[in-house]
DNA sequence: GCTGAGATATCTGAAAAACTGATAGGAGCC
DNA sequence: GGCTCCTATCAGTTTTTCAGATATCTCAGC
């Protein structure tokens, strides 16, 4: 199914020593193991990591990029065997969220920020990017997740956590996944639904507005469901993040997804804050919380393009 | 040695579910096997991870925040099963370092880095804080690791990324490791080391201070290998940080070390650079490798205390 | 107080995974 | 050509991991 810590131990001592024979002698194991556990390794990743010569082992691009996880997993790994005495998180987190970002990415999180700080009260509410913004500047709430391509408030600070990419969403067998490329102007000839939730509708318009096109819109729904099952049914297409994209209907019939020519701006989920309030200890290992598991975001622009 | 990445995943599982006999069923395989994964996970923390009882398993502190490190380590697995396609990054990266962070900090790093990035070009060169401040300013070089606390103009940023305490060293079978605890009173009887490179002279005054007590210098070097060597010998003690520490002097003679009672300060390693500037990609992934190994520093802080 | 349900702990033999050691094969160097 | 250094592969053995049976504990209901 996946690797583990061995696999991911003998890979980094070959790519370091550059020599599966002198990794194994390193690790105090035959060199067969080795070759084997990279094997394995590559198989489980789809990829070459290396490329073999009767001299040793040169890392591939993709043997670089692992080599560099790689060495955040043990990192982590050690890290985490170091029991450092610590106290338990006491207080209250006032949240806001808006409605996709309560639906389909804050759920699983709440859940496990509960498990690892059982002390500490979330108390989370809905609300609109407009009122959440206000809220900040009140200090009603403590900190926001929200949709942060949006936000412009020089007031407010915002980290961007998740950058999900938008795609069109078809009915299984439609004409259009018979295409090599997919353009704005296929999608115009067909009947869109468009989402009205989270200003899903405004940033749309940013996409549509400088092709002089536009959807034809069948219907305007703010139910993320009804748009699945619309699609679902073949009555109409719609342009979607893959944040919110299940394959299949509430009715168990299936939804395909196909990238588009045109570059479409991401879906981009992030932490929003008032910048002139500190940041209490919770609120801290909040935001924590998600950097950690997220890692800095603005670097990934500079590591990885898009395909 | 240490655990598997089954461990942690059964873990997850019995944590999140709060039972072992519902874990197994979720991850399909025998209660057994989940309750010996979960004691051999345990035997190898050293640490009790749950409070058993007939009702099922509760997480201990300890077990929060091995739970909070789990999640991060799955993250990064998953994260680096994702083979997306990238760009090796090219170009040139201008650094500077202080003696410390040259000797016993970067070495590795720099190592690592020529690895994952091998199209790029990493001069490093060695400065006192002063000139480094400096030539940052002069965009003379882009980034600067070093000594982060003394660092106090407006218009260098920097980020900390290792906290290393200081510590008493003695040779070994030294009287004062016979004590409960030590005071910097205790200290200042003994001929004392004082290591003259990176302010480290400047720094020890910080805390010598606000004592009125003063250390009886015996010597004043800008080698840490003479500091080992006088203290392993057995001529004097110093304060040195447990990054530049090793058991072992360069003769062979056993060096110890010894937690003082007034709070000393710890040392800390992190980045600097000019905060006009912008960052370009190869300044970005360098950042980003020192980020996602270290961690978001300062709020290790709120989550952690000192022993 | 007894009893059944449901939980974890422990044990044994079986299955699977990992490892060793030997061997084959390829590339460069003399 | 022959030597050396590398990786790949294979067969047999060792080690790890697992399932299933069983023991033990605790709570709830009667």
């Amino acid at each position: 199914m996946s690797y583990n810590l061995r696999h991911l131990r003998y890979f980094i001592a070959t790519a370091e020593l550059g020599q599966v024979s002198r990794a194994a002698i390193e690790l105090s194991v035959s060199q067969s193991a080795v070759t084997a556990a990279i094997r394995e390794l590559e198989a489980t990743l789809g990829t070459q990591l290396f490329t073999r010569s009767s001299h040793g082992m040169a890392l591939t691009e993709a043997g670089r990029r692992f080599l560099a996880s790689g060495y955040e997993i043990v990192a982590k790994v050690e890290e985490s065997l170091q029991a450092a005495d610590t106290v338990a998180l006491t207080g209250e987190l006032r949240l806001a969220a808006s409605y996709t970002v309560i639906g389909y990415f804050l759920p699983v999180h709440l859940d496990r920020l509960s498990r690892v700080m059982p002390e500490v009260t979330l108390r989370v509410r809905e609300m609109t990017r407009q009122a959440l913004e206000d809220a900040l500047l009140d200090g009603q709430i403590d900190i926001g997740v929200a949709l942060t391509s949006n936000i412009s408030n020089h007031a407010i600070a915002k980290e961007t956590l998740l950058s999900s990419p938008r795609r069109l969403w078809l009915p299984s067998r439609h004409p259009l996944l018979e295409r090599e490329t997919l353009g704005l102007a296929d999608v115009a000839r067909e009947p869109y639904v468009m989402l009205t939730v989270d200003e899903a509708a405004h940033t749309a318009m940013r996409y549509w507005a400088p092709t002089s096109l536009q959807p034809n819109v069948l219907l305007r729904t703010s139910s993320i469901e009804a748009v699945r099952s619309i699609v679902a049914n073949g009555q109409g297409v719609s342009i979607l993040s893959d944040m919110v994209y299940r394959p299949w209907s509430l009715e168990g019939r299936r939804i395909e997804v196909a990238d588009l020519r045109e570059p479409i701006p991401a879906m981009e989920v992030g932490l929003v804050w008032c910048r002139n309030n500190e940041f209490s200890p919770v609120m801290n290992a909040f935001r924590y919380y998600f950097r950690s598991l997220f890692g800095a975001p603005q670097s990934s622009v500079a590591l990885s393009r898009p395909a």
